[in-house]
DNA sequence: TGTACATCAGTGAACGCGCGTTCACTGATGTAC
DNA sequence: TGTACATCAGTGAACGCGCGTTCACTGATGTAC
């Protein structure tokens, strides 16, 4: 019998502080733009201890999307129920603060184009995990029916992650915070359209 | 006086094809997954030569980020006049042949969060570029004044963008037309909102 | 309580490879006469 | 019309470098007695 010779939970705590790091990492530098020495140093470890918890490059990126994902999930189930509770959010989302800190944001808006390009097994957490955002998101608007209601969510949930690219993207700060202020009330707009009349 | 020994148009018409077959590359494998050889090669010649036509890979890629969108802002000018060629042309921007042919379609739902990450001069080629593919589609809508035509445009803009990108990038088929769908009804309910009552 | 030991998380050098970039050369071209 | 030549777009090997990945090893740890 394999006696633990570290605390059991010594590990895997390494490994969360990786994905955690990496996370960050990624979102900032874009997936092909972080290399396994990068990613582990900022870990405070060098790039051999790497193989020890990942099977490979893929297979961490694979466990950051999937990790990132539910972090937002999370964070949108924990929203107050209502509306008001989602404009309040959508405004932070399209804050300044949040388009000039990507390493700290959204995953979606950092890396959804470089996502797209990726394996099976990455685009496949991406998709569970964008599907529990999409359900409780849904679940705080008020449309006639469920249908309308994740339909909705959808629309949202895509405008404004492309507004937020779109901000960081153009050069011009004006332009840039024209979109985000565009990108809200627009959303708002959305919003009313299933307010009970 | 030097004299031209070949075709005075002979190397433009080199830069040109390159220009264009890095289009399709760029947006099917993205600016960091593609490199010289392969880009070269695309152009039928050899990565030595590049180096006539370019200063560096960012030259490269700002002159194609500005190609394709002035391409997409012509395309957009050269809409019939009135809100029904918009919708026709987000229908089909948001049309399973489009998401599944990268390569030859929009350079922002192909790039977009890499862009964000670029140099400056990508970045500004792309701001400009972007400018006038809002004004031109501002131009086709109808609401009261400019400025709301411009609010509205931006907004159909990142909507489509998103939407592109998210059913690009989940895994699941049904969930990513339910996307394009989504996005099709969204943008025209924006559309609806301008309507002369 | 003190010491020898087995464990294994982490180190750091090395692997082959493709990257962006450089450069000496080649050979098809249009010109000169 | 035919031939020698100057031009220069393009070739392809090579540069240093960082990539993802492998592996022999180190040394801090908890255990056994």
């Amino acid at each position: 019998m394999a006696v633990a010779r570290y605390d059991s939970s010594h590990k895997s705590e390494t490994r969360r502080r990786i994905i955690e790091s990496a996370g960050r990492r990624l979102k900032r530098d874009g997936i092909d733009g972080s290399g396994i020495a990068a990613l582990m140093s900022d870990a405070g470890l060098t790039n051999g201890a790497f193989y020890a918890h990942f099977g490979s490059k893929d297979d961490l990126v694979a466990n950051v999307v999937a990790d990132q994902l539910e972090i937002q999930a999370a964070t949108m189930k924990a929203l107050p129920p209502g509306r008001e509770s989602i404009e309040q959010f959508i405004r932070e989302y399209l804050s300044p603060g949040h388009r000039d800190q990507p390493a700290g944001g959204c995953p979606s808006a950092a890396l959804l184009d470089e996502i797209g390009r990726c394996n099976a097994e990455i685009r496949d957490g991406y998709t569970s995990g964008v599907q529990a955002i999409i359900d409780a998101v849904a679940s705080h608007l008020s449309p006639p029916d469920p249908a309308a209601a994740r339909n909705r969510a959808i629309g949202l949930f895509t405008l404004i992650v492309g507004s937020l690219q779109f901000a960081r993207a153009v050069s011009d700060p004006a332009l840039s915070d024209e979109v985000l202020e565009t990108g809200i009330s627009t959303a708002i707009e959305l919003l009313n359209l299933d307010r009970p009349s």
